[in-house]
DNA sequence: TGAAATGATTCGTA
DNA sequence: TACGAATCATTTCA
């Protein structure tokens, strides 16, 4: 606006400038009141539709002359409030939107794996629950671990370039943008407010593409994931004894070799195991016995006598302190789910 | 090396 | 939601 008052003082005609009326308010509302706007904006629409047919110097005086008129601001003012009223207020309400909740997805899942966000132990913590939870030591996973780790820093490491590259240049862009609509302003009818919302129309661009960015590095990370933690993939045996004392209590309460709650967490402690391994091993057990139990009538056999042993020692303890027996409730009860009274209550009954 | 064993997953059901 | 049944993927063993 100074600026642009200083050149005026050098500028001849176009409606009548006196030196005088320059940034005097109360002359331009003297001239406002006899009419005079109305000419002044006339000759001036006049000489934007004349523009064209000059040469590019006269036009550029022309243009320069335009823009030092003292009556340039507030006719663009005019201009910026009827285009805000109408074409920018109709673009306004589809523009706010809110929070894209797959960007916040994709943001929270990048956190949480360690992706996004500062460095954390998240890939290796994911990867010891899950070396854990497939019954693998520490030591056995160790070097998968770091392989892990290492891939998921490289993820991590290209996501981070990609997401500054991004950054760059929509900030280049917007700036290029922005520069471009204040050069055009002197000329045309562009209010901050529009420059603001075209600057916001470049970022929702350029974060739908931060949005792919992010979506194929939680593909990297879930592909990752499969490969390096399917606990499928990663299976160990469970050790001798935890496979003992899974059989022991299984066969002892073969009438109902269904642990609860409590009885699993004891099983899964005994055994070092988790709660759903321990639920796994008997669902797979239940339906391996059930479908064929002279396979396994053997092992039935094993177990039974080893329960009646311990039974029995229970009991000789007990009667020497004087007290009534307590043998083992599960051991000769095979109701419900055993078919048919098998060797297994025989032999326990035997050595009772 | 192929079959058997075994732990985990998925899907339908009560 | 726990369970049965089917299946997958891996390990173990002859």
């Amino acid at each position: 606006m100074d600026d642009q008052t200083r050149m005026m003082t050098g500028l001849t005609g176009l409606g009548g400038l006196q030196q005088a009326d320059v940034g005097d308010p109360d002359s331009v509302r003297k001239q406002q009141s006899l009419g005079q706007p109305q000419q002044d904006i006339g000759d001036i629409l006049q000489q934007i539709m004349a523009i064209t047919d000059e040469s590019l110097d006269e036009a550029q005086a022309r243009k320069h002359a335009l823009n030092c008129h003292r009556m340039k601001p507030a006719l663009f003012s005019v201009l910026c409030e009827i285009k805000e009223k109408t074409v920018l207020s109709i673009r306004g309400v589809q523009e706010e939107d809110p929070p894209d909740p797959q960007i916040m997805r994709l943001d929270n899942m990048l956190l949480a794996e360690g992706v996004s966000g500062p460095e954390k132990g998240g890939g290796s913590a994911a990867a010891a629950a899950a070396a854990a939870a497939a019954g693998g030591s520490p030591t056995d996973s160790s070097i998968e671990h770091s392989d892990y780790r290492a891939k998921l820093a490289q993820i991590r490491q290209i996501y981070h370039s990609e997401l500054e590259k991004y950054e760059q240049a929509c900030s280049e862009f917007t700036n290029h943008v922005m520069n471009l609509l204040r050069e055009q302003s002197r000329t045309r009818p562009i209010s901050p407010k529009e420059i603001e919302r075209m600057v916001a129309i470049i970022h929702r661009k350029f974060s739908s593409i931060q949005m792919q960015l992010k979506q194929s590095t939680c593909e990297a990370v879930m592909i990752l994931r499969s490969r390096f933690l399917d606990a499928r993939r990663k299976r160990r045996n469970f050790n001798k004894q935890a496979t003992e004392v899974l059989n022991e209590y299984f066969y002892s309460h073969l009438s109902n070799p269904y642990p609860s709650e409590e009885a699993k967490e004891e099983l899964a402690k005994k055994c070092g195991i988790t709660v759903s391994q321990v639920s796994n091993w008997f669902g797979n057990k239940r339906i391996r016995y059930k479908k064929n139990i002279g396979k396994f009538q053997e092992e039935a056999n094993l177990y039974a006598v080893k329960t009646a042993v311990d039974a029995a020692n229970v009991s000789a303890q007990a009667s020497q302190a004087n007290s009534p027996a307590t043998p083992n409730s599960g051991t000769t009860e095979h109701l419900g789910f055993q078919p048919e009274c098998s060797d297994v209550e025989r032999d326990s009954d035997v050595v009772k």
